[in-house]
DNA sequence: AATGCAATTGCAAATCGTTTGCAACTGGAA
DNA sequence: TTCCAGTTGCAAACGATTTGCAATTGCATT
Protein backbone atom coordinates (compact mmCIF):
# COMPACT_ATOMS: atom_id res chain seq x y z
CA UNK A 1 0.00 0.00 0.00
CA UNK A 2 2.02 2.96 -1.18
CA UNK A 3 1.07 6.05 0.55
CA UNK A 4 2.04 8.34 -2.28
CA UNK A 5 -1.73 9.57 -3.25
CA UNK A 6 -3.81 9.09 -0.33
CA UNK A 7 -5.57 12.59 -0.17
CA UNK A 8 -8.75 11.90 -1.74
CA UNK A 9 -10.16 14.42 -4.17
CA UNK A 10 -13.22 16.45 -3.85
CA UNK A 11 -14.74 15.70 -6.94
CA UNK A 12 -18.01 16.70 -6.34
CA UNK A 13 -16.83 20.32 -5.58
CA UNK A 14 -14.83 19.85 -8.85
CA UNK A 15 -17.47 19.00 -10.96
CA UNK A 16 -19.88 21.78 -9.25
CA UNK A 17 -16.93 24.09 -10.61
CA UNK A 18 -17.17 22.52 -13.98
CA UNK A 19 -20.85 23.67 -13.74
CA UNK A 20 -21.95 19.82 -13.23
CA UNK A 21 -24.70 18.97 -12.18
CA UNK A 22 -24.37 16.06 -9.18
CA UNK A 23 -26.71 13.30 -9.91
CA UNK A 24 -27.45 10.04 -7.40
CA UNK A 25 -25.53 8.05 -9.91
CA UNK A 26 -22.55 10.33 -10.42
CA UNK A 27 -22.04 10.36 -6.91
CA UNK A 28 -21.70 6.99 -6.29
CA UNK A 29 -19.44 6.64 -8.66
CA UNK A 30 -17.43 9.77 -7.78
CA UNK A 31 -16.89 8.06 -4.33
CA UNK A 32 -15.69 5.01 -5.66
CA UNK A 33 -13.32 6.47 -7.68
CA UNK A 34 -12.19 8.96 -4.40
CA UNK A 35 -10.89 5.31 -2.72
CA UNK A 36 -10.08 3.89 -5.28
CA UNK A 37 -6.12 2.76 -4.96
CA UNK A 38 -6.11 0.74 -7.86
CA UNK A 39 -6.57 1.86 -11.61
CA UNK A 40 -9.78 0.02 -12.48
CA UNK A 41 -11.52 -0.02 -15.79
CA UNK A 42 -14.99 0.69 -16.56
CA UNK A 43 -16.53 -2.40 -15.99
CA UNK A 44 -15.00 -3.08 -12.35
CA UNK A 45 -16.06 0.65 -11.76
CA UNK A 46 -19.33 -0.87 -12.62
CA UNK A 47 -19.37 -3.54 -10.27
CA UNK A 48 -18.48 -1.34 -7.77
CA UNK A 49 -20.71 0.72 -8.35
CA UNK A 50 -23.76 -1.79 -9.02
CA UNK A 51 -22.82 -2.74 -4.99
CA UNK A 52 -23.44 0.28 -3.62
CA UNK A 53 -26.58 1.61 -6.06
CA UNK A 54 -28.37 -1.83 -8.30
CA UNK A 55 -29.43 0.64 -10.34
CA UNK A 56 -26.99 2.17 -12.11
CA UNK A 57 -26.30 1.40 -15.57
CA UNK A 58 -22.57 0.69 -17.65
CA UNK A 59 -23.58 3.71 -19.77
CA UNK A 60 -23.44 6.32 -17.19
CA UNK A 61 -19.88 4.75 -16.05
CA UNK A 62 -18.77 5.18 -18.83
CA UNK A 63 -20.63 8.52 -19.83
CA UNK A 64 -19.11 9.67 -16.43
CA UNK A 65 -15.85 8.68 -16.97
CA UNK A 66 -15.36 10.96 -19.96
CA UNK A 67 -16.89 13.72 -18.26
CA UNK A 68 -14.38 13.64 -15.28
CA UNK A 69 -11.63 13.37 -18.18
CA UNK A 70 -13.04 15.95 -19.92
CA UNK A 71 -12.45 18.26 -17.01
CA UNK A 72 -9.17 16.43 -16.28
CA UNK A 73 -10.39 15.18 -13.05
CA UNK A 74 -9.10 11.83 -14.31
CA UNK A 75 -6.68 10.32 -16.45
CA UNK A 76 -7.73 7.46 -18.87
CA UNK A 77 -4.97 4.74 -19.23
CA UNK A 78 -5.27 2.52 -22.59
CA UNK A 79 -2.82 -0.59 -21.42
CA UNK A 80 -1.86 -2.76 -23.75
CA UNK A 81 -4.42 -5.84 -24.49
CA UNK A 82 -7.16 -4.77 -21.81
CA UNK A 83 -10.34 -2.04 -21.29
CA UNK A 84 -9.28 1.32 -20.56
CA UNK A 85 -8.35 2.04 -16.92
CA UNK A 86 -8.77 5.11 -14.73
CA UNK A 87 -7.29 6.95 -12.34
CA UNK A 88 -7.81 10.10 -10.22
CA UNK A 89 -5.58 13.25 -11.81
CA UNK A 90 -4.16 14.37 -8.31
CA UNK A 91 -0.45 14.55 -7.49
CA UNK A 92 2.24 15.28 -10.33
CA UNK A 93 2.55 13.67 -13.30
CA UNK A 94 4.18 9.97 -13.46
CA UNK A 95 4.21 6.75 -15.34
CA UNK A 96 3.38 3.45 -15.73
CA UNK A 97 4.82 0.01 -14.49
CA UNK A 98 2.76 -2.97 -15.46
CA UNK A 99 3.03 -6.29 -13.91
CA UNK A 100 2.33 -8.78 -17.01
CA UNK A 101 1.58 -11.12 -14.40
CA UNK A 102 -1.04 -9.91 -12.64
CA UNK A 103 -2.18 -6.55 -13.74
CA UNK A 104 -0.64 -4.43 -11.16
CA UNK A 105 0.16 -0.64 -12.17
CA UNK A 106 3.15 0.93 -10.40
CA UNK A 107 3.40 4.08 -10.76
CA UNK A 108 7.02 6.10 -10.91
CA UNK A 109 8.61 9.18 -12.18
CA UNK A 110 11.56 9.84 -13.88
CA UNK A 111 12.94 13.68 -14.59
CA UNK A 112 15.64 12.50 -15.81
CA UNK A 113 13.17 10.87 -18.83
CA UNK A 114 10.87 14.05 -18.75
CA UNK A 115 14.47 16.35 -19.98
CA UNK A 116 15.31 13.67 -22.29
CA UNK A 117 12.08 13.75 -23.83
CA UNK A 118 11.29 17.57 -23.97
CA UNK A 119 15.52 17.54 -26.28
CA UNK A 120 14.39 14.46 -28.30
CA UNK A 121 11.11 16.28 -29.28
CA UNK A 122 13.05 19.58 -29.72
CA UNK A 123 15.56 18.67 -31.90
CA UNK A 124 12.66 16.79 -34.15
CA UNK A 125 11.16 20.08 -34.04
CA UNK A 126 8.24 19.36 -31.82
CA UNK A 127 6.48 20.10 -29.36
CA UNK A 128 5.48 17.46 -26.71
CA UNK A 129 1.46 17.78 -26.15
CA UNK A 130 1.40 14.72 -23.87
CA UNK A 131 2.87 11.15 -23.95
CA UNK A 132 2.82 7.99 -22.78
CA UNK A 133 5.84 6.18 -21.17
CA UNK A 134 4.75 2.40 -19.91
CA UNK A 135 6.96 -0.18 -18.78
CA UNK A 136 6.00 -4.53 -19.06
CA UNK A 137 7.66 -6.37 -16.77
CA UNK A 138 7.59 -9.27 -14.41
CA UNK A 139 8.30 -9.31 -10.30
CA UNK A 140 12.04 -10.26 -10.72
CA UNK A 141 12.42 -13.98 -9.12
CA UNK A 142 14.98 -13.28 -6.10
CA UNK A 143 17.84 -15.36 -6.21
CA UNK B 1 11.94 10.23 -46.65
CA UNK B 2 14.22 8.78 -43.96
CA UNK B 3 16.67 6.56 -45.27
CA UNK B 4 17.21 4.94 -41.84
CA UNK B 5 15.53 2.01 -42.50
CA UNK B 6 15.70 1.44 -46.26
CA UNK B 7 16.48 -2.28 -46.39
CA UNK B 8 13.42 -3.74 -46.94
CA UNK B 9 13.51 -7.24 -45.16
CA UNK B 10 12.99 -10.68 -47.57
CA UNK B 11 9.70 -11.97 -45.75
CA UNK B 12 9.12 -14.86 -48.03
CA UNK B 13 12.33 -16.37 -46.88
CA UNK B 14 11.39 -15.21 -43.58
CA UNK B 15 8.19 -16.80 -43.56
CA UNK B 16 9.48 -20.00 -45.17
CA UNK B 17 12.08 -20.69 -42.81
CA UNK B 18 9.20 -20.09 -40.06
CA UNK B 19 7.14 -23.17 -41.51
CA UNK B 20 4.10 -20.53 -43.32
CA UNK B 21 2.85 -21.32 -46.91
CA UNK B 22 3.56 -18.26 -48.89
CA UNK B 23 0.03 -17.90 -50.84
CA UNK B 24 -0.77 -15.09 -53.26
CA UNK B 25 -2.59 -13.20 -51.12
CA UNK B 26 0.34 -13.32 -48.80
CA UNK B 27 3.02 -12.34 -51.05
CA UNK B 28 0.70 -9.37 -51.60
CA UNK B 29 0.90 -8.18 -48.34
CA UNK B 30 4.45 -8.72 -48.13
CA UNK B 31 5.13 -7.03 -51.02
CA UNK B 32 3.09 -4.04 -49.71
CA UNK B 33 4.92 -4.14 -45.97
CA UNK B 34 8.26 -4.47 -47.51
CA UNK B 35 8.13 -1.09 -49.24
CA UNK B 36 6.27 0.67 -46.66
CA UNK B 37 8.35 3.58 -45.87
CA UNK B 38 5.31 4.64 -43.10
CA UNK B 39 3.09 3.10 -40.64
CA UNK B 40 0.04 1.47 -42.15
CA UNK B 41 -3.19 0.52 -40.43
CA UNK B 42 -4.76 -2.88 -41.54
CA UNK B 43 -7.66 -0.92 -43.61
CA UNK B 44 -4.67 1.38 -45.15
CA UNK B 45 -2.59 -2.25 -45.96
CA UNK B 46 -5.99 -3.73 -47.22
CA UNK B 47 -6.58 -0.47 -49.50
CA UNK B 48 -2.90 -1.07 -50.78
CA UNK B 49 -3.58 -4.74 -51.01
CA UNK B 50 -6.84 -4.65 -53.23
CA UNK B 51 -5.65 -2.30 -55.89
CA UNK B 52 -3.19 -5.12 -56.11
CA UNK B 53 -5.52 -8.09 -56.05
CA UNK B 54 -8.91 -7.06 -55.65
CA UNK B 55 -9.94 -10.62 -54.28
CA UNK B 56 -7.97 -10.22 -50.96
CA UNK B 57 -9.75 -9.82 -48.09
CA UNK B 58 -9.48 -7.31 -44.86
CA UNK B 59 -9.66 -11.11 -42.88
CA UNK B 60 -6.48 -12.55 -44.71
CA UNK B 61 -5.09 -8.66 -43.97
CA UNK B 62 -5.73 -9.52 -40.14
CA UNK B 63 -4.79 -12.79 -40.44
CA UNK B 64 -1.51 -12.21 -41.54
CA UNK B 65 -0.93 -9.34 -39.62
CA UNK B 66 -1.41 -11.51 -36.52
CA UNK B 67 1.32 -13.90 -38.51
CA UNK B 68 3.73 -12.03 -38.88
CA UNK B 69 3.63 -10.63 -35.52
CA UNK B 70 3.73 -13.82 -34.00
CA UNK B 71 6.92 -14.96 -36.10
CA UNK B 72 8.33 -11.27 -34.90
CA UNK B 73 8.56 -10.19 -38.58
CA UNK B 74 6.27 -6.96 -37.49
CA UNK B 75 5.19 -4.61 -34.63
CA UNK B 76 2.07 -3.72 -33.79
CA UNK B 77 1.46 -0.33 -32.38
CA UNK B 78 -1.86 0.56 -30.59
CA UNK B 79 -1.16 4.66 -30.94
CA UNK B 80 -3.67 6.23 -29.01
CA UNK B 81 -7.22 7.03 -30.71
CA UNK B 82 -6.93 4.81 -33.20
CA UNK B 83 -6.22 1.21 -35.32
CA UNK B 84 -3.29 -0.72 -34.57
CA UNK B 85 -0.21 0.19 -36.95
CA UNK B 86 2.59 -1.81 -38.16
CA UNK B 87 5.93 -1.95 -38.93
CA UNK B 88 8.50 -4.15 -40.14
CA UNK B 89 10.70 -5.44 -37.86
CA UNK B 90 13.74 -4.15 -39.38
CA UNK B 91 16.66 -2.39 -37.84
CA UNK B 92 17.06 -1.58 -33.94
CA UNK B 93 14.64 -0.90 -31.56
CA UNK B 94 13.17 3.00 -31.57
CA UNK B 95 10.03 4.50 -29.90
CA UNK B 96 7.50 6.64 -31.80
CA UNK B 97 6.56 10.37 -32.04
CA UNK B 98 3.35 10.69 -33.61
CA UNK B 99 2.40 14.00 -34.95
CA UNK B 100 -1.05 15.23 -33.47
CA UNK B 101 -1.77 17.08 -36.33
CA UNK B 102 -1.21 14.60 -39.10
CA UNK B 103 -0.78 10.94 -37.81
CA UNK B 104 2.96 11.31 -39.05
CA UNK B 105 4.83 8.75 -37.47
CA UNK B 106 9.11 9.73 -36.56
CA UNK B 107 11.26 7.37 -35.21
CA UNK B 108 13.63 8.22 -32.34
CA UNK B 109 16.19 6.30 -30.73
CA UNK B 110 17.72 7.34 -26.94
CA UNK B 111 20.43 5.01 -25.04
CA UNK B 112 20.14 6.87 -22.05
CA UNK B 113 16.17 6.46 -21.58
CA UNK B 114 16.54 3.09 -22.05
CA UNK B 115 19.14 2.70 -19.46
CA UNK B 116 16.97 4.76 -17.37
CA UNK B 117 13.63 2.61 -17.80
CA UNK B 118 16.41 -0.43 -17.23
CA UNK B 119 17.12 0.94 -13.58
CA UNK B 120 13.99 2.12 -12.98
CA UNK B 121 12.31 -1.20 -13.49
CA UNK B 122 15.20 -2.74 -11.48
CA UNK B 123 14.40 -0.28 -8.48
CA UNK B 124 11.17 -1.62 -8.48
CA UNK B 125 11.92 -5.03 -8.34
CA UNK B 126 10.90 -5.81 -12.08
CA UNK B 127 12.80 -6.61 -15.18
CA UNK B 128 11.26 -5.27 -18.40
CA UNK B 129 9.31 -7.65 -21.02
CA UNK B 130 8.83 -4.35 -23.45
CA UNK B 131 8.27 -1.13 -22.82
CA UNK B 132 6.02 1.54 -24.93
CA UNK B 133 7.19 5.29 -25.17
CA UNK B 134 5.33 7.63 -27.46
CA UNK B 135 5.27 11.17 -27.77
CA UNK B 136 2.16 13.08 -29.07
CA UNK B 137 3.15 16.37 -30.44
CA UNK B 138 2.61 19.06 -32.83
CA UNK B 139 5.55 20.63 -35.24
CA UNK B 140 7.30 23.92 -33.46
CA UNK B 141 5.93 26.82 -35.56
CA UNK B 142 8.83 28.33 -36.66
CA UNK B 143 8.94 31.82 -35.15
C1' DA C 1 -43.33 23.35 -1.27
C1' DA C 2 -44.68 23.20 -6.18
C1' DT C 3 -43.19 24.16 -11.07
C1' DG C 4 -40.52 23.83 -15.28
C1' DC C 5 -37.23 22.32 -18.18
C1' DA C 6 -32.69 21.18 -19.65
C1' DA C 7 -29.51 17.81 -18.06
C1' DT C 8 -29.16 13.11 -17.07
C1' DT C 9 -30.48 8.41 -16.98
C1' DG C 10 -31.22 3.31 -18.33
C1' DC C 11 -31.95 0.56 -22.00
C1' DA C 12 -31.18 -1.35 -26.34
C1' DA C 13 -29.21 -0.85 -30.49
C1' DA C 14 -25.24 0.91 -33.03
C1' DT C 15 -20.36 1.55 -33.69
C1' DC C 16 -15.40 0.43 -34.47
C1' DG C 17 -11.59 -2.50 -34.84
C1' DT C 18 -10.68 -7.08 -34.82
C1' DT C 19 -11.47 -12.11 -34.61
C1' DT C 20 -13.74 -16.38 -35.80
C1' DG C 21 -16.65 -20.45 -37.79
C1' DC C 22 -17.25 -22.55 -41.83
C1' DA C 23 -17.35 -24.41 -46.37
C1' DA C 24 -14.72 -23.76 -50.51
C1' DC C 25 -10.20 -23.40 -52.25
C1' DT C 26 -5.01 -23.96 -52.76
C1' DG C 27 0.07 -24.72 -51.93
C1' DG C 28 3.41 -27.88 -52.43
C1' DA C 29 5.16 -32.50 -50.58
C1' DA C 30 4.70 -37.08 -52.14
C1' DT D 1 -1.44 -35.86 -60.47
C1' DT D 2 -3.08 -36.63 -56.14
C1' DC D 3 -3.93 -35.25 -51.68
C1' DC D 4 -4.97 -32.85 -47.58
C1' DA D 5 -3.72 -29.72 -44.03
C1' DG D 6 -3.19 -24.94 -44.38
C1' DT D 7 -5.45 -20.95 -46.12
C1' DT D 8 -9.08 -18.20 -47.92
C1' DG D 9 -13.41 -15.11 -48.31
C1' DC D 10 -17.56 -14.30 -46.34
C1' DA D 11 -20.59 -13.23 -42.84
C1' DA D 12 -21.45 -13.40 -38.33
C1' DA D 13 -19.53 -12.76 -33.58
C1' DC D 14 -16.72 -10.21 -30.66
C1' DG D 15 -15.34 -6.77 -26.73
C1' DA D 16 -15.08 -2.11 -25.56
C1' DT D 17 -17.32 1.93 -26.00
C1' DT D 18 -20.80 5.20 -27.73
C1' DT D 19 -25.34 6.69 -28.94
C1' DG D 20 -30.62 7.57 -29.79
C1' DC D 21 -34.50 7.87 -27.32
C1' DA D 22 -38.15 8.30 -24.16
C1' DA D 23 -38.55 8.53 -19.25
C1' DT D 24 -36.63 10.61 -15.16
C1' DT D 25 -34.50 13.98 -12.11
C1' DG D 26 -31.58 17.84 -10.40
C1' DC D 27 -32.13 22.22 -9.16
C1' DA D 28 -33.00 27.19 -10.26
C1' DT D 29 -37.13 29.49 -10.15
C1' DT D 30 -41.43 30.80 -8.35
Amino acid sequence: MTESQSQKPDYERELRNAGVRITRPRRVILGILSDAGDHPDAMEIFRRAVAIDASISLSTVYRTMKLLEGVGAIHRHAFEGGPSRFEPAIGEHHDHLIDIETGDVIEFQSDRIEELQQEIARSLGYDIVHHRLELYGRKRRKR
